[in-house]
DNA sequence: CATGACGGCAACCTCCTGGTTGCCTATTGA
DNA sequence: TCAATAGGCAACCAGGAGGTTGCCGTCATG
């Protein structure tokens, strides 16, 4: 959990992206756009239950926020969470530019 | 997988992020330098089999390359995939912009 | 050359995950 | 008011993931 080390623990969150049907789920709400359940089920293959679970998924890892709203729950996806995911693997190339500097450094001094 | 659509599956290379051992494996090995299965397995609580298989799926992830050397077999991280995984990431992000800007749009016309 | 370190292979076990089905509650609206 | 729609809850199932142990081949070296 070396790099970035900002609290936030980045595992449950590539965890969560690990997954097709999530991946996909994700995809399709990024344009911000809340989403009730049913409409995020109809069309595909899976049950309503399935979706439903891949989405507490989402919400449970912080990459999704849900709203109830009358007797539907909306879903919309968290760009904060995403950010800190592309954070993570920022701070993990950086650890690699870090040791080409201290290399390089090195053989100049 | 809409965003991004560049050829490369990022969903194996989320799936092998999101297991504690293998990004702690990754980051010790984000700085470039090749280690045996012995050194990476050494200190830790688990077996070199168990560490040996969270390598493999690494591997097949593209996280990380092998080369045998004499009897042990180093490996490395490999940034390039690190860095697809991270342009999947920019490409949700910016999918958010897009709809952001076409709202936007849409409200001045 | 014989011994020890490095590592591959395979069997095995347990628990989690992805998925389904069935049923029940709540909200909506004709 | 009552039928239809949206969703929660729980049980259940198959398969995969993470891990261990045991054994065997290979390379290095005192």
């Amino acid at each position: 959990m070396t790099p970035g080390a900002g609290g936030v623990d980045p595992v449950p969150i590539f965890a969560a992206l690990g997954d097709r049907t999530r991946l996909a789920l994700l995809s399709r709400l990024a344009d911000g756009e809340p989403r009730s359940i049913a409409a995020l089920s109809s069309g595909g293959p899976l049950t309503r239950q399935a979706i439903t679970k891949h989405l507490r998924v989402l919400e449970e890892a912080g990459l999704v926020a849900s709203l109830r709203v009358g007797r539907e729950s909306r879903f919309a996806a968290r760009r904060e969470t995403v950010d800190q995911a592309r954070a993570y693997l920022d701070g993990v190339s950086a650890q690699w530019d870090d040791a080409l500097a201290r290399l390089k450094a090195h053989v100049e001094d």
